[in-house]
RNA sequence: GGACAGGUGGCCGAGUGGUUAAAGGCAGCAGACUGUAAAUCUGCCCGUGCAAGCGUACGCUGGUUCGAAUCCAGCCCUGUCCA
């Protein structure tokens, strides 16, 4: 359908619609005033990574659009851990680490969108607020009796692990009716109508639209993404070194343009349009470059999307190592280095220390191998021993790490 | 509380006394081919050691045995059914 509003033209546009619960209203209600919608985010971990951007680019894109995101932080449902499509049931987590985790949650959103007291400006609230002060007996009365048990049970979120025979706590079981109430309080509280999600929260954020009907006769709305996976099948945001990171505490500038320039050839237009801002006609000219001119697409993909997590100096650094490194098979200032002391080292506690290989087991093999290259040379010694001189010393692993040994006098 | 089934390496899953660091698959790493892509083929894939080896590992604890993932006992956990 087309839409009236520009934030679900430029939803469904760039790709981030899968489900709506009432389109036609949504498209309406947009046109009319300034939607505040939100996304929620499980502080269980203090920094979020590649499997949570696309949602983290919706609550942008409801910005650019003139609406208001609510970034909403599971401070209270964090205690219990969603068990949507989770195999076995997350480990709690204490008030602290729950606390930790948002402050450096909240620094990462702080890139991607604006915060502030205008009408338009982003906000970050907690729902352990009001979770944290919930009475059993009240909650019960008031909230309870609007959740079918037989309903809920066929869910998919539940359903699948019941199929599967594993064990669902009450305490899980009850993840769906918080997060339906949270959306009911925000609606409350903040005038909130949107609540925005990935296609495994369907159950949850229909279950609050239905919520906040039943109790405050109040109209609010749902939007889930389509399920990120990459071409060949793979779930988003794995590298050679594990999660892609969003903060450079946790992976390199370098690191993470890299995963990006590595994408597969079918996804370039779809991320272009989910992860960078560049307008659509120009995407729709670098997804059609043929053969391996799409790498020129992939390059503007990492740089745009480096550009807009890490700053636009460290995309350009990274571009810069990359194009050295690649090209021209020297080496660039933002490839990872070690200080190496006494003038010689073991190619095995070099691969083991620029973090090429978690054991010296590993590095052996690896030069065993042939993956293993000292300047450019392979190495298939596996006692080698490099010496240092004044020069840096470029160690490879494979085709794709590069890291330089540095004499530390 | 009772009956039955089960708990194996990152995941799935074979294995019912020695030749089992444990088949096979997935994921991962490397090589070849390429375009820092995909697909395909090949090798690797607990730690330590140049190696022989040593250490650790089949829910936990103890036992039987020259020898246990495999047998026995108790416990913990999961599922199904019953109460």
């Amino acid at each position: 359908m087309t839409y009236q509003s520009d934030l679900l033209r430029t939803l469904d546009s760039r790709g981030y619609l899968h489900q709506l619960t009432d389109a036609t209203a949504l498209d309406t209600l947009a046109t009319r005033q300034v939607v505040p919608g939100y996304i929620g985010f499980d502080p269980t971990a203090p920094s979020l990574h590649v499997g949570s951007l696309v949602q983290i680019m919706l609550l942008r894109r409801l910005q650019q659009t003139g609406h208001k995101p609510i970034v909403l932080m599971g401070g209270g449902t964090g205690k219990i851990g969603d068990p949507s499509f989770k195999d076995e049931a997350r480990k709690l987590s204490s008030d602290e680490t729950i606390a930790a985790n948002i402050a450096g949650i909240q620094r990462i959103f702080e890139r991607f969108l604006s915060f502030g007291d205008g009408p338009s400006d982003a906000v970050m609230v907690n729902n352990a607020e009001w979770l944290d002060r919930l009475e059993y007996i009240p909650f019960l009365r008031e909230v309870g009796q609007h959740f079918s048990v037989n309903r809920m049970l066929s869910f998919d979120s539940v359903k699948l692990r019941l199929d599967r025979e594993q064990s669902l706590s009450f305490l899980e079981f009850n993840y769906m009716i918080l997060q339906g109430y949270d959306f009911r309080e925000l609606a409350r509280r903040q005038g909130v109508r949107l609540q925005m999600g990935g296609s495994d929260q369907w159950g949850n954020i229909v279950n609050g639209v239905e919520l906040a009907r039943r109790m405050d006769g109040s109209e609010v709305y749902g939007v889930t993404t389509p399920l990120l996976t990459t071409a060949d099948g793979q779930k988003m945001g794995k590298t050679v070194a594990g999660a892609v990171w969003l903060h450079e505490d946790q992976l390199p500038h370098f690191d993470y343009w890299q995963f990006w320039r590595n994408t597969d050839d079918r996804d370039v237009g779809r991320f272009l349009r989910l992860f960078t801002d560049l307008p659509l006609d120009e995407i729709a000219r670098l997804e059609a470059l043929p053969g391996a001119e799409i790498n020129e697409a992939k390059k503007v993909l990492a740089n745009e999307a480096t550009a807009m997590c890490r700053g636009r100096a460290a995309a350009e650094e990274a571009a810069e190592t990359a194009r050295r490194t690649f090209e021209e098979g020297t080496s660039g200032a933002a490839l990872p280095r070690v200080a190496v002391a006494g003038g010689s080292i073991a190619l095995v506690d070099a691969l083991v220390a620029l973090g090429f290989a978690k054991s010296k087991g590993e590095a052996r093999r690896l030069i065993a191998g042939g993956g293993a290259r000292v300047d450019g040379e392979k190495v298939t010694d596996e006692a080698a021993s490099i010496a240092l001189g004044t020069d840096d010393v470029r160690i490879s692993s494979g085709k794709k790490l590069h890291g330089l040994l540095t004499p530390d006098r």
